[in-house]
DNA sequence: TGGCAATGTAGTATAACTACTACATCACTA
DNA sequence: TAGTGATGTAGTAGTTATACTACATTGCCA
């Protein structure tokens, strides 16, 4: 007998994967979870060889999750089910301690693979974070999965000012610098950590503010 | 035999949908789409007797989607699925044309109660809209906490097209505006909700999606 | 140790946005 | 029913932001 919990808020997703979950041969037997404290309820009173986790649902949605599962049960496995665009994300979660990261709008195949594949013991990773993955290691060093790592002093200043909402106007004022230069810098950011607007930026810096080196950098500003 | 066309940007919740659907007593015949466009073209070459529509998948996201749908088949039937808190823009829609609208996160009772509801011709509201509308007749006593409930339509649809981080040029083309109609509209929507730029907008907005519970539990005080 | 990439800085021209104002509808109220 | 406020829409003039380019400095590695 397998079990699984489905942890997402929306009871149409939870049907939609218990139905996926459910065609997998084997005698599955699948619990749902609203929020991501019932989640943690469930987790500790009950063993689940599977954890289906939507990110995205109230009292989550950060790297933390995964620890405060594992915490609990160590040997569970996690599939993270997210609507974020997958490839921005998947690798910071994996590295966290999930076996796998499918997109909801994925294909019903790639979610039975993906399911089976994490059941199985092997990580899921779709073929877009596969080479993602590969691009990391062949580049030099070690895997900074935080995109903000690569900012330099100045343009982490600029970052901080930016997901404050502040204008680049402002900014200038405040770092006494001209308002062309912020603007460079905020062109740097967003192409280093691959986003198109301020607001994109600020989730990123959602998603990673639990395990950012950004505060250390803004420290010895 | 009864035809639904199941409108949704993410395949796990069509599997969802259809799976309540097909549980319904008739003869059901389910069709996908992905997108608007899509939904579009079938619409237009086939009749069907229920669209099911996420108000929130790519080529859509407006009020304007009820109607173009309409135009085409006028004796259609729409029943609106949504993330959005519905409270919020229920009654917009309804207004508009459609026939029924609730929340990815009902109880899958509730999502059968208004797809049978809608297919036997009658608009579906929910307890927490109909309580809404209630309110809105017997006048407004009790202040709506919720800074988005004093949105107007076309401010609701400027304002989750901002906190997409969209720029306003496109939004304007998106909604067929000017640019400083859009303009205006965002000015009147940081007025309303008190805040002073996206960044913050977008934050409100994830507090009062987030308190959906809460907000119910507090209305039947 | 010479070279190259990353960093800090800024200008010019252009594009995007805001402030302020305006006006027509509509719904509702005194 | 005239008056008032909310809504949908847009223009003008001025402000702010972007794209593209440029250049000096620094650190590091071959």
């Amino acid at each position: 007998m397998t079990h699984v919990l489905i942890a997402d808020d929306h009871s149409i997703v939870r049907l939609g994967v218990k139905q996926i979950v459910c065609s997998l041969p084997g005698d599955m037997h699948v619990t749902e979870a609203k929020t991501f404290d019932e989640t943690i309820s469930f987790i500790e009173i009950r063993h689940f060889d599977l954890l289906i986790l939507d990110i995205n649902m109230p009292g989550g949605n950060n790297l933390q999750m995964i620890q405060a599962v594992k915490l609990r049960q160590p040997d569970i496995r996690i599939l993270i089910c997210s609507a974020y665009e997958e490839i921005l994300y998947a690798l910071g979660y994996l590295q966290t301690g999930a076996d796998g990261y499918i997109e909801k709008n994925s294909p019903d195949e790639d979610f039975k693979i993906a399911v089976a594949t994490v059941l199985g013991g092997e990580k899921y990773i779709s073929r877009a974070v596969r080479e993602q993955l590969i691009n990391k290691y062949t580049r030099q060093q070690e895997v900074h999965q935080n995109p903000f790592a690569v900012l330099s002093g100045r343009e982490v200043e600029v970052m901080n000012l930016l997901t404050k909402g502040l204008p680049l106007i402002k900014i200038a004022e405040m770092l006494h610098l001209q308002l062309t230069t912020v603007s460079t810098y905020k062109a740097r950011i967003f192409e280093k950590t691959g986003v198109k607007n301020v607001i994109a930026l600020v989730e990123k810096a959602h998603m990673y503010q639990a395990t950012s080196h950004v505060g250390e950098a803004v420290m010895k500003v």
